[in-house]
RNA sequence: GGCCCGGUAGCUCAGUCGGUAGAGCAACGGACUGAAAAUCCGUGUGUCGUCGGUUCAAUUCCGUCCUGGGCCA
């Protein structure tokens, strides 16, 4: 069976699904696209290093900054992962934030095989009108999906289309709409000015932690630009190195209050899921869930 | 005490040659299929500092007071 845990960043995703691993001897799937980079330490918020040695868990850790990650290769190896435990009988627990990872991975998202190189230097003079006007030649039924302003979406559709093959509105058609696999997910979240309260104290644990030294150390030998160091918290210390601790603690929590809005308005409407703002009802919740599906399995 | 400049949305400010006002940020809502901690969209009623005067009409002009800043004493 999987349990898939999902909500807001700093609502107690993580040590609910240990706990929960723990005592269903489950294995962790990480559905965090940051934490997949090895090199990210503190500002993650990852698991601790106790909590990741006792227990069987998967895509935390497993791509070097340097490295390209994405949503396809993703859901290729955390499916494999799901693939082997199903089989084993062995209970699975996905748990993070990334709510478009944890469903291209239980829906039935489509990926071609060859990653579509999108040519920038060949649009870069297009303004995204011009961009969009292009894609309705071509993709009418995406163009009338992706707002004009949406560069990078209505870029990527383009891209598709003029390969040849499929277009994308046609690639999305032929994918069915249930789920791939039979999943159980809790939605953990707070009331917002408790979950700010937790998200800027937690960010000043990073800071005591030592975030700051982690970063210069990291851009001291890569390039800032990479991917990975946009995650938040480490491009706001890039981009103002001049600023004190308490305007970029301000800056950094309040960044992350965003990114939990925009987590809550994913879960809420692209799953179907049941919503906690207590973790140990969550728990229970689970518990529960997990007898019925042996009990069944029983009968 | 005198002179000068301000007081307009939660914040920073624009503006109205007199017909009751709009940007950015924030906030709230939303979208999401190879960067997702990303990218993008939608939503603006506020005693226009106070009180008075002029006017058909004042946030706008005039005066008064309150208030912030600067300069001079």
């Amino acid at each position: 069976m999987i349990y898939v845990i999902g909500g807001t960043t700093a609502s107690g995703k993580s040590s609910l699904a240990f706990k929960f691993a723990q005592k269903v001897n489950g294995v962790i799937i990480n559905a965090d696209a940051f934490a997949v980079y090895q090199e990210l330490k503190i500002g993650t918020a990852k698991p601790t290093e106790a909590e990741l040695k006792n227990t069987t868990n998967y895509m935390f850790n497993v791509r070097s900054i340097t490295e390209q990650f994405s949503i396809y290769e993703y859901q290729q190896e955390a499916r494999k992962v799901i693939d082997k435990y199903l089989k084993l009988q062995r209970p699975i627990i996905i748990v993070g934030g990334s709510g478009l990872y944890i469903r291209a991975v239980l829906y039935d998202y489509q990926f071609a095989k060859q990653k579509v190189k999108i040519d920038e230097t060949k649009y870069m003079e297009l303004s995204n009108l011009d961009l969009h006007t292009k894609l309705r030649e071509i993709d009418s039924e995406s163009a009338e999906k992706i707002h004009p302003n949406n560069r990078k979406r209505v870029l990527r559709a383009l891209a598709i289309a003029e390969l040849g093959n499929e277009t994308k509105s046609a690639q999305l058609k032929k994918q069915q709409k249930e789920p791939l696999y039979d999943y159980v997910l809790v939605i953990l979240d707070a009331e917002k000015q408790v979950l700010n309260k937790r998200i800027k104290e937690r960010v000043e644990r990073m800071f005591n932690a030592g975030l700051k030294q982690e970063v210069n150390n990291l851009i001291a030998h890569y390039p800032a630009n990479l991917q990975a160091l946009q995650a938040i918290g480490y491009k706001e210390i890039i981009e103002n190195s001049d600023k004190d601790d308490a305007f970029l603690i301000d800056l950094i929590a309040h960044k992350t209050s965003k990114y939990a809005k925009r987590q809550r308005t994913f879960f809420r409407h692209q799953f179907v899921g049941k919503f906690f703002y207590n973790k140990d009802d969550a728990f229970v919740y689970l518990l529960e869930k997990q007898k019925e599906k042996s009990n069944a399995k029983n009968e």
